[in-house]
DNA sequence: AATGCCCACAACCGCAAGGAA
DNA sequence: GTTCCTTGCGGTTGTGGGCAT
């Protein structure tokens, strides 16, 4: 498509603009608006190319434009936001309209990435720490510490969004002692709260469970919903999240403060279709460390793109449950049985994150396969017991495979059940229309 | 005072996507 | 379908100021 660069003409000034050529560009587009970038200079009286302009113009001459020191909260919301996004600093920069991309990545590159460097090393959790927390707490001792999600945690120090968020997680796990008192401890403020005041949801599909708030419960749940229909997706996330999670915390559903869970980026389709949103208890604490884990883990997880679900039964059941797009309440009651959850990242340059579901009644395994391509070879691991599953991730020791957290409950049933998710664009996916595509979804499919 | 180094920021460059001709 | 133009994006470079030696 060879064309000359527009700013290689003899006799076009280049370097520092002088306060005359500013106040030559912005009479000019002031009176004649933006656009024709590449005759703007000659109608301008300037004499540099278009492109020069235009950057000119819209990274420092525009209207409205903040210019300065970042504020503290700006700065948290870059890292957080690039953690997600990396370097795509035009998105990142629509979430702070008065910042340009171009100031913001500099502010990245002079201060921020060193800041996260040294965060992220702090944060870093390694087999060691994993050891000495297990010894620590003598997990594997006795029958109720063998099904600790702690026993099997294997951390990676590795780069990439996906090991960050995986090593967040890690190092949550690590600072609380294990997931099921983390979680305990949040269902407690939460069920204390709820008493009180919160209204619960009246009409959801996913979150209205008879079941206690266990551990296993609040994981199956949020599991659960990430399988809901593309319009209640993350609306219903961020419900379950903002319900169980911060439930000392909590406010109205009016309180903005909750966008956080959706790392600052647009999402309006919640709160248009989503019944979960309507009723959503909103955190009122911006930025606490549990509740920025969990939209971590919320984006990363909404950030799937072209994701199905085949159900299939297990071994254990006499018949595999076929379930309809439409039958949500029969799902979720089907989830609310599973008692486990632990997660491998296979792959960080595909997006491949597993998550494996370890059913605590063996009357009611059933196999849950998400984005599976190749529903022959799925199945065939679906069907290998889940120790197997994590020997071959001990084994296998390398940067490119990591397991997060899993339930050692291997003596009390037979078999596993299996749910792999597959972001398949994760970068591609910067508009949360497009972040969750659930087009096929629940196709229905039966194990051999 | 002179020099060199580092940092922050502005500006440039190359590439690619999208659209018009 | 091809070519060319416009625009946007992200990486890189240039430059000036501050600081230490």
């Amino acid at each position: 498509m060879g064309r000359t660069p527009c700013c290689n003409v003899q006799g076009l000034k280049k370097g520092a603009w002088t306060t005359e050529e500013d106040q030559k560009l912005s009479a000019y587009i002031t009176q004649h608006g933006e656009g024709g970038w590449r005759s703007l200079p000659e109608k301008a009286g300037l004499s540099r190319c278009g492109k020069s302009c235009r950057l000119r113009w819209t990274n420092y001459l525009r209207p409205g434009i903040k210019r300065g020191e970042f504020t503290n909260e700006e700065e948290e919301i870059i890292m957080r936001l690039h953690a997600v996004l990396g370097n795509k600093w035009s998105a990142i920069a629509k979430q702070l309209p008065m910042r340009t991309d171009n100031e913001i990545k500099n502010h990245w590159n002079t201060r921020l990435k060193r800041i996260v460097a040294e965060k992220g090393k702090d944060n870093l959790i390694t087999r060691a720490d994993i050891e000495n927390l297990v010894a620590k707490n003598g997990i594997g001792n006795n029958a109720e510490t063998e099904k600790s999600p702690m026993k099997n945690l294997n951390v990676v120090e590795s780069k990439g969004s996906t090991f960050k968020l995986l090593n967040d997680v890690a190092s949550k796990l690590k600072a609380s002692g294990s997931i099921v008192s983390l979680i305990n401890q949040q269902v407690v403020k939460c069920n204390s709260t709820e008493a009180n005041s919160v209204s619960s949801p009246t009409n959801t599909t996913t979150t209205t469970s008879t079941t206690a708030n266990t551990p296993a419960n609040l994981l199956n749940r949020v599991a659960t919903t990430l399988n809901s229909p593309k319009s209640n997706s993350l609306g219903a996330i961020k419900a379950i999240f903002s319900r169980t999670l911060e439930g000392s915390t909590v406010s109205g559903s009016s309180d903005n403060s909750f966008s956080e869970v959706g790392m600052g980026i647009e999402d309006t389709s919640d709160e248009r279709s989503s019944p979960e949103s309507e009723n959503a208890v909103h955190v009122s604490i911006p930025f606490s460390s549990s509740t920025r884990l969990l939209n971590k883990m919320a984006s990363k997880f909404a950030l799937m793109n072209h994701v199905q679900a085949v159900v299939g039964g297990s071994t254990h059941m006499s018949k595999p449950p076929v379930l309809e797009p439409n039958h949500l309440d029969d799902w979720s009651q089907e989830i609310s049985h599973l008692g486990g959850i632990s997660g491998t990242c296979k792959d960080e340059t595909s997006n491949q994150f597993d998550m494996v579901f370890e059913p605590d009644h063996q009357d009611h395994e059933f196999l849950l396969e998400v984005g599976c391509e190749d529903r022959k070879d799925k199945g065939k691991v679906c069907n290998e017991d889940s120790e197997l599953i994590r020997n071959l991730s001990r084994e296998t020791d390398s940067n490119e495979q990591v397991l997060v957290f899993t339930s050692n409950s291997s003596s009390s049933y037979e078999g596993s059940s299996h749910i792999e998710v597959v972001v398949s664009d994760l970068e591609a996916a910067d508009n949360w229309e497009d972040c969750v595509n659930f087009d096929e979804f629940f196709d229905a499919a039966t194990l051999e």
